[in-house]
RNA sequence: CGCGGAGUAGAGCAGCCUGGUAGCUCGUCGGGCUCAUAACCCGGAGGCCGUGUGGUUCAAAUCCCACCUCCGCAA
């Protein structure tokens, strides 16, 4: 079985790494081209390219697959199967019926829920209480594909988007090998979406990083939690930025007003709309670095009850 | 040369402008109080103040210069 891999980020180094494990025959990685990344704007490599490079597979990284330029890859490596995980790319028609088997994907969510760039972050922001991933046969529309394997899990509480990612790619990297395999034993049964049903998580941006203190902490919870690699929940305090990485919810605080604050042993505690706290337990603060809240706290005390819808 | 912040005790910060004894909150160690404690009181240890074989000065954490590192914004 000849398995031509692609894909680009974290989320699609343990797939990869899991066919490699399984000694699938990787025939070439397909990734997006290097981009500047950072102050400094270092070009730098896809993780999906480092983990190929290392195990010896052949990289392509084309930029676009229109104009024939796909097909190209699929003659010179003429694989039996084409595995796609959040590679970043639309696929045109002609490069998804090349190969026998067509194109498979690994996608970040139970579909048809959640189709499109950012579902499992989606997931953590809606506080959704399942999270999973899907195997599907690739067609022309965005995950619009038939099913072929489903697998679910929850998610914790206080479980960041960072942390769902993680182990969504070790439950995708397994769901592949399991698809792979009854892929050849010819036991897959794919299933249609129902359309209906369906709903799309569209890209996030920074947009989304500022906190409204009137929502419910349960809201903003979510936010913090749902933004956590990136793009990070923050709020203003002083004049300057203060991201937002982690925190929880207790009842054990009583109520406040809005946007109010206290010192607590465990961070600082934020009172939001519906007059419930939330505990939010590591920051940063403009030019530094990331610490615990109370370390924060250390620094630049603040006064219980100060509020910080003044500073948006 | 994209804009900007920061490197001082184990942690987080102040001190720098207006050079002259190393300071705060917390942790840590020892002691005390308490039925008890993440509470309170007393005491102690712990710093080549990012690097320089730099400059100015009677004297540099502080002013000037060069370099290194970390970070926020923008892309």
């Amino acid at each position: 079985m000849k398995i031509l891999y692609m894909g680009t980020p974290d989320f699609a180094v343990k797939p990869l790494k899991a066919l490699i494990e399984n000694k699938y025959d990787v025939c070439g990685v397909v990734t997006q081209p290097d981009k500047p990344v950072g102050r400094k704007a270092i070009l730098t490599p896809p993780p999906v390219k480092i983990e190929a490079e290392n195990a010896g597979i052949k990289v392509y990284q084309p930029q676009t697959l229109k104009n024939g330029e796909g097909i190209e890859i699929l003659k010179e490596t003429n694989p039996d199967v084409v595995i796609v995980v959040a590679y970043g790319k639309i696929l045109p028609k002609d490069f998804l019926e090349f190969s026998k088997y067509g194109c498979i994907n690994i996608h970040g969510s139970i579909l048809p829920k959640y189709r499109g760039a950012a579902p499992i972050q989606r997931c953590v922001l809606d506080g959704e209480e399942y999270a999973g991933v899907t195997a599907m046969q690739m067609d022309v529309g965005l995950d619009t594909g038939d099913m072929l394997l489903v697998e679910k899990t929850k998610i914790g509480e206080n479980e960041t988007s960072g942390e769902l990612f993680d182990r969504l790619a070790d439950m995708g990297a397994q769901l592949l090998i399991k698809t792979l395999d009854k892929l050849q034993k010819d036991e897959l049964k794919p299933e249609k979406q129902n359309d209906e049903e369906s709903t799309y998580a569209s890209m996030l941006d920074k947009s989304m990083s500022p906190v409204d203190w009137n929502n419910s902490a349960q809201q903003v919870h979510n936010q913090i939690r749902g933004l956590d690699p990136w793009p990070v929940a923050l709020t203003v305090y002083n004049g300057k930025t203060l991201k937002l990485f982690r925190s929880y919810l207790t009842d054990s605080l009583g109520s406040g007003e809005a946007g109010t604050v206290k010192a607590v042993k465990e961070g600082l505690a934020v009172f939001c709309g519906d007059g419930k706290p939330v505990i939010i337990t590591e920051v940063q603060y403009e030019g530094k670095k990331r610490m615990k809240a109370a370390d924060f706290l250390r620094g630049n005390p603040i006064p219980d009850g100060y509020s910080l819808l003044k500073d948006c």
